[in-house]
DNA sequence: CACAAACTCAGCGACTTCCCGATTTTCAAT
DNA sequence: ATTGAAAATCGGGAAGTCGCTGAGTTTGTG
């Protein structure tokens, strides 16, 4: 078992994983820039062979099945002993699952859910898309911005944070950014993108 | 000794302390709508012979500093014992001064490092009126709506957005608000502000 | 295949932001 | 008491953004 290489955020994962031939890839969630759910669904378009174990912190329904549904075939959270990621990564490995108990748990329970309401938690539910475009809103990112870094038209973004904003009720950046704390998606103290005009004059 | 009132946000407070004659306010500064800094600031002014203790969570030197500057004659931390306490009142009650242990600390290193490096947090600080505003920003209010609620023009609000952006060298809301949570001005579950328009068709 | 959901984008009026400027108030130091 | 610096207040105007409507394209599932 060999560690091939390191990537600090999500699109230094995804191309570190193309150009190498990875086994498996043990993805952290909170990354700043791209998070760990689209990082995994590209690393698996690319490559659906590769394995994906997600390692986080929050213990949330809404991350485990964005994630699964990204296309991971392991979870675990970041208190996890050694013995139980290496299990994991052997599980995946061998094209097998993995879920750590808490994890698993609230799995089983969100299905239950679910089924008495489907349409409790759908409201709130983003997509992909969405949850993307939350974490760069949240990141201190202008629409304008956010439109050329994802090479789509500043229209196809004010729609996304129009629905966004109409999911979840909250009506301002303000409001979305101390959502998106909460969810995970972003870090209080990420970078908060200094001065993009007035390069400072001394 | 007796609990006169109490109030759960800044302007309640204010308008507390404005209708019973209060010998001794003690002061939370993390608080919704109106900080303790700026309740503090409108209570010494409507009556400045009433005592302000300020009870916060953080030993931060820039709220200790700002809160003296507001008027307020005692500081203590959240941790401290209803003995201490009860000193504390007693102190202001006799028109002294009361400052928990740590926080006197914090103040004798804060002139001290003012002392030798006059410029270093110069920058950085911020005018009450700028401190307020961030809050509200950071609270999801719109500019005319802080415009409204302190019966300002949106102008004004606009530049000390602007002013506070330029000292901060933060130029995005979600920026503003992060750094808002960081300096404890805000709570991350602080109310979003659901739906200004629309009002829920069903 | 058909259907729904997700994703994409344009138009347009209203509003906000950014940068320029200005005045008044406050307050500490001389 | 005067001066000066910092704070707070506001306006104009160009440029840009937002909110809403509507609508075409892609995607995935039954």
């Amino acid at each position: 078992m060999d560690v091939v290489g390191v990537a600090k955020d999500g699109l230094a994962a995804v191309k570190a994983s193309s150009k190498n031939l990875v086994d498996v890839v043990i993805m952290d969630i909170l990354m700043p820039g791209m998070n760990g759910i689209e990082a995994t669904r590209r690393i698996k378009a690319a490559r659906p062979e590769t394995g994906v174990i997600c390692l986080s912190m929050h213990a949330n329904a809404q991350f485990v099945t964005d994630v699964l549904n990204a296309g991971a075939s392991g979870y675990l959270l970041k208190e996890c002993g050694p013995a139980e990621l290496i299990n994991a990564i052997h599980a995946v490995w061998e094209n097998r699952a993995y879920l750590t108990p808490v994890i698993a748990e609230i799995v089983v329970q969100d299905y239950r859910t679910r089924r008495s309401d489907p349409a409790a938690s759908e409201s709130t539910r983003l997509t992909g898309r969405e949850r993307e475009i939350l974490q760069l809103i949240a990141e201190g990112h202008s629409t304008r911005d956010i439109a050329e870094r994802l090479c789509l038209s500043v229209k196809t973004i004010g729609t996304h944070r129009e629905n966004l904003m109409a999911k979840l009720s909250i009506y301002s950046i303000a409001g979305l950014t101390k959502y998106a704390i909460r969810m995970g998606v972003t870090a209080v103290d990420a970078d908060p993108l200094g001065r993009p005009h007035m390069p400072s004059p001394d």
